[in-house]
DNA sequence: TATAAAGATACCATACCAGTATCATTATGT
DNA sequence: ACATAATGATACTGGTATGGTATCTTTATA
C-alpha cells in the first residue's frame, strides 16, 4: 500500500529542491540532474503543479519553474490530492462498484477515525516544515 | 486506496456472521446465501482462515467451518496481515523497486508516525468489539 | 533563426486485485 | 456400497491503476 504514489513523491522532492536551491528559476533539466528522476515523467508532474498554481512556469530558453506560493503554504495533503485525488484510507470501491453494505458497515467507524487523523496530519505538514525537521542531508 | 481489500472485508463479515449465527457449524453455502458473496471466492478465503488457525474446518457432508479461537481474540489487524501481508501505509516500493532514498527520506518520519497509530488501532480491534459497537443491523 | 525550454496528449508495460474454474479429498445418509 | 455434499489445493483470467515513454506544439532568448 502506498499512501503516497511516485508522482506525489517526486513532486514533494522537486519542490524541496526548488526551495533549497534559492534560485529564481529551476529547469527540469537541472532537477533531473540533481534528483535523478526520469525527465519526461518529472516534466509531466511539474506541469501539473503549474496548472494547479503551486508553481509558475516560464517557457522558452532559460525558462523553468518558480514557486508560485510560499513553501509554508504548500501542504503534503494538498499535493496528494492533486496527484491522487481526495485522501481516503478506504474507498469502499472494488472493481468500480461501491460496497452495497456501506450503510451498515461495521468497519467504517474505526476506519473513518483513522482516516480523519491521517488527513489532518497530512494537511498540516508543509514543505517548509519538511525541510526544517526532515533528514534532508545525504 | 483500500486499507482493507475485498478478501479481508469478506473474511471479517463472514467471521461476524459465524459468531452471530450461534451454530456449531456453518457452511460456505449458508454464508453465501446470508451474505451475498461470490461462493468460490469466499471458499478460498475461509480455507485460508482455516490454514491460519482462525477457523476449524470439517470436510464431508454436513461439514463446514467453526471458529477455532474466541472472537475477542481475533483482531482486524491480524486478518489484514493474513490476506494482505504486514500492514504498511507506505511500502517504499514502486514497480518492484525500493526507493533508493529511503535513508534520507524526509517524509518517512511522519508517515511512520501515522502508520504506527493505524496499526495499533487495527491490532486492538477485535471481531467481538466490532459486533458490540458496530452498526451490524440492516 | 537555431536552440532550449515548457505545454499537451497519446500511448504503453507491468502488477495487482477480484475473482473463476477444476480436480482431488473426505465424510455422511441411505 | 455409493451417491452426495461438503472442504482442500491450485491454476488461470480480465480489468484497472501505476509508472512511466514518445511526440508534437508553442514560446522565449541569445
Ligand atoms: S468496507 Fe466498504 S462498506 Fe465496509
Ligand atoms: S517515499 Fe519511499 S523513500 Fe520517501
Amino acid at each position: 500500500m502506498n499512501l503516497i504514489t511516485r508522482n506525489t513523491d517526486y513532486a514533494i522532492r522537486a519542490l524541496c529542491y526548488i526551495v533549497k536551491s534559492n534560485k529564481n528559476m529551476v529547469s527540469v533539466r537541472e532537477l533531473v540532474e540533481g534528483l535523478k528522476m526520469p525527465g519526461p515523467f518529472l516534466r509531466k508532474i511539474l506541469q501539473e503543479l503549474s496548472r494547479k498554481g503551486i508553481l509558475r512556469s516560464y517557457k522558452g530558453k532559460n525558462g523553468g519553474f518558480v514557486l508560485a506560493i510560499r513553501p509554508e503554504k504548500i501542504y503534503v495533503g494538498e499535493l496528494i490530492e492533486i496527484f491522487q485525488g481526495p485522501i481516503k484510507l478506504q474507498e469502499h470501491i472494488f472493481r468500480k462498484k461501491i460496497c452495497p453494505e456501506i450503510k451498515s458497515c461495521i468497519l467504517k467507524k474505526k476506519i473513518d477515525e483513522i482516516e480523519e487523523y491521517t488527513i489532518s496530519e497530512l494537511n498540516s505538514l508543509s514543505i517548509s516544515s519538511l525541510l526544517k525537521t526532515g533528514r534532508q542531508d545525504k
